[in-house]
DNA sequence: TGGCAATATTCAGTTGATCTATATACCGAT
DNA sequence: ATCGGTATATAGATCAACTGAATATTGCCA
């Protein structure tokens, strides 16, 4: 039940837009990461079949081009609301941290304020 | 490579104000989620192990309390460090999937509105 | 002609999380 | 006095997801 994985919150962001292909999903999270994290293809594959067989993403269309098949995937309305609650639950989590980490700076400027007085 | 997950995560944040032992961790992250995420003595006592093993956090110190053994840990500055960095990607990856998911509702936007001429 | 980009698939290996069980000590309530 | 719950740590088996590498095909460009 616990949070997914990075992997899987980009390639959800990916199709989050429009629908996309699967060599098309790893270099938008190449994009969307700032060049960070790069999908691998057994990254991705095995996570498409997963998030379809969970109903977050469909397939949207497949087409031909220059001899070689692409697969759209599409996310679904029930990808969107995981996404949702995911990206809400990421914002939580980086407030948490940045609170608790300024508190830890505030115990540091105590100590040093502390001695100067 | 690639990000730390949730219960890591949410353990370095646990430690980032101040040192804790092992079952105040637990506590302390049940809060921190909001009581979404509560950790399985599995998880953290191994996570611990990785953790010291990295050098991201280290033994404060030990005590008895009332017959039982209480070791404390701390975040290391490499921990605060790592955990500074991760905080500033999750909010990076929040912000991108926002900046998707509002596109996708102005698309549909658009062509409600398109429709409407 | 040779190599690289685009594209999809599969598999073996690694990592980290989960669940379960175990153990001990104290405390409050029957 | 005893039972159950809370506090606390440890270990092992298992699972899910990511990683990396190998394989295959087509078209384009040098």
């Amino acid at each position: 039940m616990s949070g997914m994985r990075e992997p899987t919150f980009l390639i959800l962001t990916a199709l989050a837009a429009e629908p996309r292909h699967g060599y098309g999903i790893i270099t938008d999270v190449t994009d969307l990461s700032g060049g960070r994290t790069r999908l691998a293809p057994g990254t991705l594959y095995s996570a498409l079949d997963r998030l379809a067989a969970e109903g977050l993403i469909e397939v949207d269309r497949e087409e031909i081009f220059s001899g070689r098949m692409r697969r759209y995937y599409r996310l679904s309305e029930a990808g969107a609301a995981a996404l949702r609650i995911e990206t809400e639950q990421l914002r939580a989590r980086a407030a948490a941290a940045s609170a608790r980490l300024a508190s830890r700076r505030t115990g540091l400027t105590r100590s040093v304020l502390g001695a100067m007085q």
